[in-house]
Parts: structure tokens; sequence; C-alpha cells
DNA sequence: GTCTATATCCAGATAGAC
DNA sequence: GTCTATCTGGATATAGAC
């Protein structure tokens, strides 16, 4: 278990990730991941094959993650408490893994070209989950009837949109990079119009 | 004044917009665009003289309508009146230029490649402006002290999903295309979200 | 003004020496 | 396992006939 392997590997993806996020998949050049990562292009190709297969590796990261932050929603759950966490949960992930979330936002965008049917189908059935038990909520007037397809979408673009429009938000705001209270203060600001917008008038 | 040229321009640019908005820049090739306009390749060179042009003009199109939907922040307008104007605006900019308006935010997104500095500057400080605004009334006392920077990205983000995510949002509704009531819909959901959050405790 | 045929360039991928 | 040198395909762009 040579352990250059992993160590090369790694660099890879991780100066994938960065290319890809910052160009998208056709404008990057392998030549440009090779020289971020400080190897010689044919080694990309040695481990991964094909820009392709470098890609989906990348994309197909943050799926998990994605898929995890949905796990509070449930009927029986408190309203406030799992719409408070999965907007945290979405917030972390813009944080954390900035790159493969912008990768994936990109990807969705035009299409999901490179995502296996598979995995949209996951994708499409938990939002679809997360609808219904909004729905349910409302039907047994836990939150004001809302219209829960448009609750779900406000509250995944402002989450989501802390990673995509990342040197957007830090020119507007004028700092360098958005620091751990920035990430908070966004995570209650949007908690904030969800759950008074939940309220009963 | 030739009518073939505008007819021919204009066919050009609509194709171009669809296959920039579906693909994005370095994925589009000027073959499916001239194809897809019905006219040879060579035709989409003599009109725009380059691949970069013709983006250029798709992308700048939409930076009058985004701006203009700004306008009716005032610091002595009714805070009510003026963000849901701003709403309606920027959905209705979804739904009538869809195409433009996934192609600009896909390229904020990848830091604006083709943009003119000074263009980005318009949108940056046009964006300052809307927040200064927000800030006034928060410190009149018109509407509750949420954080006007990530108030403002909330909606950016909100409005702008209609745009870039459409097949997506018709996927999980079930709906093969959105259709008036839906964008209806989503103005009133996101309307209520920012009224509600701007009320005070 | 229009379009066929072609030049040019560049990026993905690989052969083969080490 | 690693990397230099090279092949090849395909996309942008244009020359030049009509």
């Amino acid at each position: 278990m040579s352990t250059i392997r992993e160590r090369n590997k790694e660099l890879i993806l991780r100066a994938a990730s960065e290319e890809f996020a910052d160009k998208g998949f056709a404008a990057t050049k392998t030549s440009d991941i090779a020289a971020k990562a400080g190897l010689p292009k044919p080694n990309v190709y040695y481990y991964f094959k094909s820009k392709e297969n470098l890609y989906r590796e990348v994309l197909e990261s943050i799926i998990v993650p994605i898929l995890q932050a949905s796990t509070p929603f449930n009927p029986d759950g408190v309203p406030s408490e799992v719409l408070s966490g999965y907007i945290r949960s979405k917030i972390r992930i813009s944080r954390d893994l900035p790159f493969a979330s912008k990768v994936f936002a990109s990807e969705i965008m035009h299409g999901a070209p490179h995502l296996s049917a598979d995995l949209v189908e996951q994708l499409n059935s938990q939002a679809k989950h997360n609808i219904d038990c909004i729905q349910s909520w409302i039907d047994r007037g836990q939150i004001a009837p809302v219209d829960p397809n448009h609750l779900m979408f406000s509250i995944w673009a402002a989450t989501q949109t802390y990673a995509d429009f990342d040197w957007q938000i830090s020119a507007i705001t004028g700092k360098d990079k958005l620091d751990e209270a920035d990430y908070e203060a966004a995570a209650q600001t949007i908690i904030r119009l969800v759950l008074k917008g939940c309220e009963p008038d």
C-alpha cells in the first residue's frame, strides 16, 4: 500500500476541485491541475484515467454530505429545530467544502451532464421527501401554510449561495474572505427569515 | 439597412443564449450555435467576429435589466413596497430572460472572467447601495435589525435560483415547465419570508 | 453578403524510456 | 511508479469562391 499513491491522489484531487470550481469542467486544463498539484500531467492520467473521471470524483464527493444534511427532515420532528439544523448543515457545507460545493451547483445548473441518473434521482427524491415533510407540518397546523416547494427552494438557494458566489460576497462586504462570524450571521439571518415566515399570521 | 442582417443577428443571438446557458462558455461550440440558428458557421463569425464577442453580447444584455431591478431602493421608500417590488422584478427577469440570466449567474460564479471591470464595479456598487438603504431603514427603526448584507444575499439567491435551477425545480415539482402561477407563488413565498423576517419581534 | 473548404492551434491522452 | 516527448482529434477562425 504505497503511501505515495495516496498522497499524490490527494494532491491531484485537491488541485482539481479548485480548478473545476474556478473555471468549470470544460474550461479547466488537466495541465493546470497537474501544475497546481506540483506533478507532471501524465500522473493525472495515471491515477484517474481521464479528466472526466477526475471530475466525477470531485463531484460525487459532495453528494453524501448533501444527502446527509437532509437527515433531520422527519414529520415528527419539531419544525423550527429541523429547519434550523438543515440550514446550519447546508451553510457548513458551503464553508467547509466550497470547491466541491461550487462544482456541484455548476453541474446541476447545466443539467447534470456528468452525474449518473441514479444520483440525480436520489437527490430529487430527497428533495421531495423534505417537501412532503414540510407539507405534513402544514396539514397538522404546526407551521403556517407557506408553499413548501418554494420554501425549500429558497432555503437551498440562500445557503448554497455562500459557496457559489463567495468572491462576490467578499467583494460586497469588503472582506478578503468570510470568517466564522460571517457564516454564523448568515445562518442566523436565513433561520430568522424561514422561522418567522413559517409562523402563523 | 439590410433587414436580413438584423434577422440573422437576432437568430444567432437567440441560439447563442440558449447554448451558452445550457453548456457554459467553454463547452459551447460555435458550430452548434450556427446549427441551432439554421445558418452556416462562418456567418456567426461574420456577424460577431469571435465566440467571445458573441458571448459578451449575450452576457451584457442582462446587465441593464439587473441594474434596473434595483431602482426602487431608496432610503425614503416604504421598506415593504421596495422589497416586494425588487423581488418581483428579479423573479420576472428569471422568468422572461432565463437564458441570459443563467449565463450571468454562471459568469459571476466563475469570477466574471469575461465581464469588464467597469460593469463588475457597477453591479457591486449597486448592491452596496441597496444594502446601505436597508441599513438606513434599520437605523430609523422602520424594520427589524436583520443583517442587511445577508438579507440582500438571500433575496438575490432565492430569486436567481428560478433561472439557474429551472429544470431541477421542474423535476421536483413534477411540472414540465413552470407557469405563470408558479412564478407568482414563488414571488409570494419569498416576499413573505422577507417581510416577516423584517418585522420587529 | 454567403458559405465551402481549409489552416491553425491547443488540449486530452499515451508511448515508451527510466 | 514516474515523466519526457509526441500523437491526435476537434474546435476556433479564416481564405477565397460565389
